[in-house]
DNA sequence: ATTATAGACATGTATATACATCGTAGGCGG
DNA sequence: CCGCCTACGATGTATATACATGTCTATAAT
């Protein structure tokens, strides 16, 4: 029988280090946390193995590290920790790619009576109808195609969906209690598989919000 | 008017250029990629950038790492990109964190009117109900209060819910177009706030499934 | 033939060092 | 007192080097 917990790497042991006081309160969210250097003396590494653990603390999202000033303890995070809500944008960053994203549509629209039982409307109510093509660089990744309740998002229609996306936009802007999801599993029609430059058989999942 | 897009830094370029053979087809999942001795000569970088660039991509789970054996492509990710369904655990280990379970209650049951309506059974089918305390490190993290229609996962009460979370045994043996979410913001009532270790009056979120 | 073992090769971690870039605080000249 | 400008400290990146550990293979010993 071996021992399932190996000898834990330097790096790791400064990461549960930082985690540990954080989670005992003992720093907290903003705080500002001891530089690279001061840390290279506390624990008694180099400072590319501080460099590590502080750099995957900040990929996770715990710490902050803004260059020439200094790292901090991250806000907690916004999301929920059940169901994770995140924008395309990050999504395709994680997997290491580059985001573009091109809007196809943006009109204020009079909801027809299934679009209005979504957002729990009365058809004939004024909602918002986006279309936006996200990029993995030069490859499609997905076509969003959604309605929004304009009396919660009222600016909705005048942003630059562009530069950021509407995800982004709607979790900054509206309670996320006020969200609901609905997935089901579609082909999507010849229009949309065009444009996501697919063949129409494949099938896709549709989130309507 | 400063210049957005600032010379990119040696592993960057190394993990684009991966990518881009990915994308292109050049390279196939499950295909093993240069060592990075290879790489090291192919880029004229230094062994530690090749090997940023490399734990990076396979942090992101775009490559898959062996050690002493090499480098893979790995299988496309299973996720929609549309919505990250995604296991408590990855989520912890994401944030930094240590992922530990205590199964609280297991059992096949005879699901009531609301709970046959969300699993799509007439009451009185069988179902199991299974809550499931997930903690990061000491601290509850969250508490999983879930039903499951019997007829589609048959084997979900022999499950040993300490090793594999539920929701990575589902995602594992449903086909992800049969599963349907439904997010609303209640208070928890006083047993589950107890459990989660918080005061009554927090809001928070809760995942019917 | 089967089992050990040594070696080659791969990844994993750690170090000391170097230079670049960013932001700020403090000093100096006006 | 205001504004520029220079240090300084902080993070960001890159290197060469070293040793540890995991895996497979080919060879040697049994």
């Amino acid at each position: 029988m071996r021992n399932g917990a190996r000898p834990m790497p330097a790096y790791e042991k400064i990461k549960t280090d930082i985690l540990d006081r954080i989670d005992r309160g003992a720093l907290r969210p903003g705080d500002r946390i001891p530089s690279e250097h001061q840390l290279v003396e506390r624990f008694g590494v180099s400072r590319m193995t501080v460099n590590r653990a502080l750099r995957e603390l900040s990929d996770a999202g715990r710490l902050l590290r803004i260059s020439g000033t200094g790292t901090f303890v991250a806000q907690p995070n916004t999301d929920s920790g059940l169901l994770e809500i995140r924008s395309v944008d990050d999504h395709i960053a994680a997997r290491g790619g580059v985001h573009l994203s091109r809007v196809i549509r943006l009109k204020r629209v009079a909801a027809d009576e299934e679009t209005a039982a979504h957002l729990d409307l009365h058809s004939g109510d004024a909602a918002f109808h986006a279309i936006v093509l996200h990029f993995d660089r030069n490859t499609p990744f997905q076509l969003e195609d959604r309605y929004v309740n304009a009396k919660v998002a009222p600016a909705f229609g005048d942003q630059d969906f562009s530069r950021m996306t509407p995800s982004r936009y709607l979790v900054r802007e509206v309670p996320v209690t006020e969200i609901e999801h609905a997935i089901e599993a579609v082909s999507p029609d010849a229009v949309e598989a065009r444009r996501l430059g697919i063949s129409g058989d494949e099938p896709c999942l549709v989130l309507r919000r």
